[in-house]
DNA sequence: ACTTTGACGACTG
DNA sequence: GCAGTCGCCAAAG
């Protein structure tokens, strides 16, 4: 059993193209499900190692990618997701009906 | 070594 | 239904 920030990076990796997850879901995923907190560092530490623009969060979507250091983020993000045919409402939001992953078998912890 | 933060979520009141 | 609080782990100050 690796630390739990190890199974959410292994979560993150196993995010189709063209889908999106919520922080919660990640954590629960990977076996936290109350520490949506964990994603959120995992993605700072791994950055790049990471599709963050793939993690968005319930409110709306466009909460991701909005670090208060680079809040430009959020717009590439927008733009990343719809390059790989995510959908983006009016308000901003993703599609979770549609994109949202439904995490059916990916777990495979190794 | 301790305290505070960190792109959030869920529960309780 | 809305607002406030707690929770989780790790890294930086």
């Amino acid at each position: 059993m690796k630390s739990p920030s190890e199974r959410i990076v292994a979560v993150l990796r196993r995010i189709p193209k063209g889908k999106v997850v919520t922080y919660g879901q990640v954590a629960e995923l990977a076996g936290v499900p109350r520490a949506p907190r964990l994603v959120v560092q995992t993605l700072h530490r791994c950055g790049d190692e990471v599709p963050w623009h793939r993690v968005i969060g319930k409110r709306g979507a466009s909460v991701g990618g909005v670090s208060i250091k680079d809040p430009l983020g959020a717009k590439v993000q927008r733009r990343l997701l719809e390059k790989e045919g995510v959908k983006f409402d009016r308000a901003g939001g993703v599609d979770l009906d549609r994109f949202g992953w439904h995490a059916t078998n990916s777990i495979t912890i190794r």
